[in-house]
DNA sequence: CCACGGATTGGCT
DNA sequence: GCCAATCCGTGGA
């Protein structure tokens, strides 16, 4: 999986960088709070809040591996899949999540979503005993116009599932 | 009050 | 490779 790493006052970047608004007081809730925001007039990206209550920083969820409901996944998606299982093919099953509103709605994140508490039962995290050891890279983050120096993009090194090498 | 542009994607040239 | 699609929060006037 590959996540971005979006700070507060320090970080243009980042949706907190101008302190707490209506958009993203999200972000300002203790960490394991889900921040789901609208972008581009037709896209969600989700992050994951982190640190305390009132901090402003997150995670922003950018790719995934799909391992499990990949039926549902592309049900979520509406573009043609061949199903393939190679990430290297194109149309693979690595279309299904490997970029921030790919994978929104592949697990059908939208505004709804934003403000779960993910230590409830609606949505939650699990490890599914996936990968321990793997080496984690780090990277500049993408898409973004300020603070692009800061190398704060990760993801597990050789793992294809990424929405950009 | 209103204009700007974005943590993007997918389809078309 | 390039660019349109399409909301709406934010910030400047």
């Amino acid at each position: 999986m590959e996540v971005e790493a979006y700070l507060d006052e320090n970080d243009p970047a980042s949706h907190a960088y101008r302190g707490k608004t209506k958009r993203n007081e999200v972000m300002f809730l203790k960490g394991g709070h889900l921040y789901v925001y609208f972008t581009y007039g037709m896209h969600f990206c989700s992050n994951i809040v982190t640190e305390d209550e009132g901090k402003g920083r997150a995670v922003l969820l950018r790719a995934i591996e799909p391992i499990e409901g990949i039926d549902k996944m592309k049900k979520n998606r509406k573009i043609k899949i061949t199903g393939t299982t190679n990430p290297e093919d194109k149309k693979s099953i690595k279309e299904l999540a490997n970029g921030p509103a790919k994978l929104c709605q592949a697990f059908e994140l939208a505004r709804k979503e934003n403000g779960t508490d993910l230590l409830g039962n609606e949505i939650y995290i699990s490890d599914g005993g996936a990968e321990i050891n793997s080496t984690i890279i780090t990277t500049t983050r993408i898409g973004i116009t300020t603070g692009v120096e800061k190398k704060w993009r990760y993801y597990i090194k050789g793992n294809s599932f990424v929405s950009k090498k």
